[in-house]
DNA sequence: TGAGATTTGATCGCGCGCGATATAAGACTG
DNA sequence: CAGTCTTATATCGCGCGCGATCAAATCTCA
């Protein structure tokens, strides 16, 4: 015997790439969730808040290219957004198939209010300054090629 | 100026660990899509299947512990399984509160039909065997530091 | 200009995740 | 051995993701 696997063995749970990504995904969304309760705001709707603060006034479609998502999912999700105060969708009036986010005056001043936010994950997460860009590098390398050949 | 941003700036997406992770999770899914398809088998449903391959038996209990899934996940999950005949699902009879997974004839068949599916995903990714252990291990690091603080 | 193709967003259905709660079995304690 | 505590699973509600489909606005080009 050469090693402890069979020849047809599948392998563990361990050694798959994709779990290892599927569950510290899940582990981040616990770390954030205490912090966004504050907000109001659920982990996907952080990210479009943290869209929208790097600059106002995308669309939807543009919104969509950023975060990987579709409408199915971002009309919803704007929705509540907007119910909370926190953007308005308007309708391009050049164009009125887009429609337009703007934050209200409440949405940008959340930024203040999650400005901690970044700073206090980090220091849960621990890593090294290099082992950080490393970890941020061989990820894009992954989320490439696989958007790549999933087209 | 020292920099380009203003000293109130938000990082953008880009910089975000967590946003890395979610994207590359989805970018995942997209590729794990058309290989469980035929196997009638959703991503966190595979992800069940490997572990029972790896060892049938188990309480919904040890499941959760190595998904990181409590029973509000799992218990319709495990449903869905056991209807597609895959597995069953039996009261132990010594302690009548815990409910043990077993795989039927056709749940095992399935692992030699998913055989092809490491392989092919290992492909899709193309990392080089070093880059892929030392993301593995960085990814373990973060979910370990970051699974112990929310506790 | 007018018929068909394309683009943008909205809607629907279903399967996760997960917090909160419920139920039932087992363990513990006085 | 009765009352209480704990543990394992189930249920519910809500918010994503996403494939499929739809409606409206815009574009194309004969």
């Amino acid at each position: 015997m050469l090693g402890k696997k069979a020849a047809d063995a599948f392998p563990g749970l361990d050694e798959f790439l994709c779990f290892s990504i599927y569950s510290t995904g899940h582990a981040f969304n616990q770390i954030y969730r205490p912090l966004l309760d504050k907000l109001e705001l659920t982990y996907p709707q952080y990210l479009v808040m943290v869209s929208l603060w790097g600059g106002d006034g995308q669309t939807v479609k543009e919104l969509g290219a950023q975060l990987s998502l579709d409408s199915s999912t971002l009309t919803p999700l704007l929705k509540r957004l907007e119910a909370r105060g926190y953007l308005s969708r308007r309708r391009d009036t050049q164009d009125e198939r887009q429609v337009r986010l703007v934050l209200t005056p409440e949405g940008q001043a959340l930024q203040q209010r999650a400005r901690e936010i970044p700073a206090c994950v980090a220091r849960e997460i621990g890593l090294k300054k290099e082992d950080y860009h490393t970890l941020q590098r061989l990820l894009g390398e992954v989320r490439e090629r696989l958007t790549k050949s999933a087209e």
